[in-house]
DNA sequence: TTAATATCTATTAAATCTATAGATATTAGA
DNA sequence: TCTAATATCTATAGATTTAATAGATATTAA
């Protein structure tokens, strides 16, 4: 369960969407500069939020990005499927759509196949747990202790 | 949490070291053989397995591979983490030995980071709950149920 | 019409994973 | 003592994936 580049990009960048120092529109340029992204690579990683409909855009002048839906209602697991594809451990092991190994003989048959896809069950649940409100709260927390001093003892 | 070859090469070869079919010492080649791996890929599964533990070795003549403990006592984590190193999400977030990363100013107020190190835990937690015994008895069921035939319905 | 924006496809660069190679060390048995 | 079969170790080639960049087109407010 490595995180990729592109999932982190995208935790930060809907944690900024869903932050109330961001205006209700966002560009990318903007967006890149603001969470120390490269523009070009966040471009890409945006283009698959949307396509999931996790975050929507409007083109042209003054375009930009925002939260479709309530961070509430988008969880970790939702941000790391769709920047990433669907996050199972081997491609025989996706329950929707599974994809036979080359070496494996019958998808049938295979123990493995079937552990990775309780272990695939479990890891979705997990990340499922936290929504982007979750992490909203924590970056701003974490923004906050930021700017505090280092805790001094009172008297 | 993708599954690399190394540790789904590393889960057949524990379950045929586990199995009653196979002799108490196998020789990588033989285990190469009976689970279609390539040999030189599999001596260096065996010896991250050796290394951590879990395997233990003759060598010589003769010599081979052998379980080190008993199955029940050999998580699915302990197998994963043997040969494919800690699987922490980010090189940050791995509680033991955190790695700060090039962009993060501070590992201390990193909310990706503490995030991360809660899904590792969870991972780790659930890969954890399966043991090497488990996966036996899922492979030999799956043996038997590849040498019956289809089930016919009883009058 | 222009300038700023999102969208899309392709390509390069870097990193990681998979596999192979070739050497050395060890040991049972002839 | 020698030989053959084995484990151990380090290095490297090959393949795949990930990360980043490039350059074009489409859209829209002003």
């Amino acid at each position: 369960m490595k995180l990729s580049k592109k999932s982190a990009y995208a935790l930060k960048a809907l944690a900024c969407l869903g932050s109330p120092d961001t205006p209700p529109l966002i560009s990318i340029q903007e967006l890149a500069r603001r969470e120390n992204i490269p523009k070009k690579f966040l471009e890409q990683v945006l283009l698959a939020l949307n396509k999931a409909g996790l975050v929507q855009s409007n083109r042209g002048k003054a375009g930009g990005y925002a939260l479709r839906g309530a961070p509430a209602g988008i969880t970790l697991g939702d941000i790391v499927r769709a920047v990433d594809g669907p996050l199972s451990p081997l491609p025989c092991a996706n329950p929707l759509a599974p994809v036979k190994c080359a070496d494996c003989a019958s998808l049938e048959h295979c123990w493995l196949r079937i552990l990775m896809t309780e272990v695939g069950a479990a890891v979705n649940t997990a990340l499922d747990q936290t929504t982007l409100a979750d992490i909203c709260r924590r970056a701003e927390q974490s923004k906050r202790s930021r700017h505090v001093r280092a805790p001094m003892y009172e008297i």
